[in-house]
DNA sequence: TTGTACGCGTTATCAG
DNA sequence: CTGATAACGCGTACAA
């Protein structure tokens, strides 16, 4: 609580009998040649006084912040995942992380697009911007590179990249998997406030559909235009004489509410309906019946979009390939790279046994 | 993708044709006076070439960051929401907030606090400390303000104050509650590896069950000493002849776990068993019994510990009462604010119809 | 191998 | 009301 001016590298520097330039020599660890004598002397000296560097000024000097932005609708269910695992790898290759919620609102979304600007962070990354085009194109206008998460509108063109997650090939899969258990008609429960998402979702919903030869009824119904409660009268009245039938929700929150609609109402999942949600999430593993999803390669989508945003930067240094990880192809620059998501398989959607 | 440098006051100064100093005045709507005439020149040439004003140069120079940190141990169900509403709590009252996971490793949450220490936070936010007391109050030997979230131990002498959920008294009040729709024994299922927040629980569960006399039967297990498949036969076991039994859950999840592994091995909820989570999360509303838990108020609980830490910067000018909030009275220093739970009555706890 | 001196973009302090 | 100018703390050519 004494108001001690923190130590700085001048007093560093005066404390080891050093300039202040060998002081930051000594401590950013950099290829110019230091006696043992010398880094020993820094390195005590800096703990004595408990120098901590600062890393605006740092910043400053270096005109480089080592920092990116991370802009993010919430951080319920799978954006929550998301962000954790965002920061862990920004961490893995030394950068801070600033995470934004927008709340879905443009406006707030407005402002903390500006406020990462202002902090002259080093790239920005961006899922489900409703922003409009023109508004990320002028704030934008400088050279800070940007990179979206499910995108799938002309805003792509100002990114240097974008990460999808394949929920279009989802679908489809999740069809088929329906079909193969059984199911004889097929329903999407969807999320329209989700936007482009749930436009992929839809379309792979129909190639599903198409594939199996436009043989059998479905239709699609949306959160926003039905209470959860009215779902299950809704399903069971246009699937008579075809069950069971398969429902595809949105994400596992959407499957959740389904799901247990329906067990309330008196209809059994898997033997009457049979569910499936995306994004594994907590509860799909630990709900009765367990529910069968689409796990989501956090920790690959968040490699992936770093690796590919220092290679923008030119970080070569700092891509040094974990053995493991096969050196990831980047597509062109503004290009797209699709996340395939892995069916698993639980109760929700069983066959009829 | 010009590397134009950003426009910086310099700039805007010239083309204003005036000085640094005035665009700075002018640009920070401060006290001094100013004439209409160059408060207009300025911000049009500021607005013409695009300025936008350099946080780490502002705060190298101010000697104040305007950044809070806040470490959690992750970002799923409760902590997710939390973060949000303190971010969003953070932008409100004009702050950054830098919000850090440790993923419950005391290694690297020593790191993240040096990050943020690093950057000059002007306070720190700590929910849930692993790390050691030396550690701590090593690294806040300066005198950067520490709040703690649900924190129990000796630590809390390092803070300037502690804001806790009451969780003890919730769990008094699930007792009592359980009492009331009828139980006849009692079980917490707890979760160790949160330490102090699990033995708060605990010792409410014992109060509880203290205030019906000492009469009743009961017992505690933990998450870590039983796998989930195993918990119903432990628990009807030893509540045979004493149904229904209530079963208190460290949380949603918990309770979640444990109410559908009841399910499917065909034990009734609420008939045989009564569940109790905390944290009224999404799934406690949709799950099929719907749960009886405890309500969080995020907002209170954020805007208690903003008060309280501005309230330590002498930011008296921020604290702007928002009309409808009763003036919080904080404790003093180093004390500790309760913030009480709600319970949330639902199906899971429903009385024998 | 080490030290000097300047730049980074703002804000604060005065004197005008 | 406005304008020089000195911090702020660090990185880094360049000179020694």
């Amino acid at each position: 609580m004494t108001e001690h001016r923190q130590a700085t590298v001048f007093d560093v520097a005066k404390e080891a009998g050093v300039s202040t330039a060998t002081v930051s020599n000594v401590l950013n660890r950099r290829n110019v040649p230091l006696t043992e004598e010398t880094i020993r002397k820094v390195e005590e000296a800096a703990a004595k006084l408990g120098y901590r560097r600062n890393v605006m000024a740092a910043s400053l000097s270096r005109r480089r912040t080592y920092e990116f932005g991370l802009l993010l609708p919430g951080f319920g269910g799978y954006y929550g995942l998301f962000a954790q695992q965002m920061e862990r790898t920004a961490h893995a290759y030394g950068y801070h992380l600033s995470v934004f919620s927008t709340d879905l609102d443009s406006q707030i979304e407005k402002r903390l697009l500006e406020k990462l600007l202002e902090r002259r962070v080093d790239g920005l990354f961006c899922h489900g911007l409703a922003m409009s085009h023109d508004s990320v194109r002028r704030m934008v206008g400088d050279g800070t590179p940007i990179l979206f998460f499910n995108c799938w509108n002309e805003l792509k063109e100002l990114a240097i990249g974008t990460v999808n997650l394949n929920v279009y090939q989802a679908c489809v899969d999740a069809v088929l998997h329906l079909r193969a258990q059984g199911c004889r008609s097929f329903y999407y429960y969807g999320h329209r406030r989700a936007h482009a998402t749930d436009e992929q979702r839809k379309a792979g919903f129909r190639e599903g559909l198409r594939l199996l030869g436009d043989t059998y009824p479905f239709d699609m119904i949306d959160a926003g235009d039905i209470a959860p409660e009215k779902l299950p009268g809704w399903l069971a009245e246009r699937s008579e004489g075809t069950e069971p039938a398969g429902v595809i929700c949105f994400d596992d929150w959407k499957a959740f509410v389904c799901m247990n609609r329906l067990i309330e109402q008196g209809y059994p999942v898997p033997d009457r309906f049979k569910i499936v949600g995306i994004n594994n999430e907590f509860i799909a593993e630990h709900s009765y019946p367990g529910m069968t999803t689409f796990n989501i390669p956090y920790e690959h989508q968040a490699d992936i979009s770093f690796r590919w945003m220092l290679t923008h930067l030119g970080e070569q240094a700092k891509l040094k390939t974990k053995g493991d990880a096969q050196p990831v192809r980047l597509p062109e620059p503004g290009g797209e790279v699709k996340i395939p998501l892995a069916l698993v398989e639980r109760l929700s959607s069983a066959k009829r046994n």
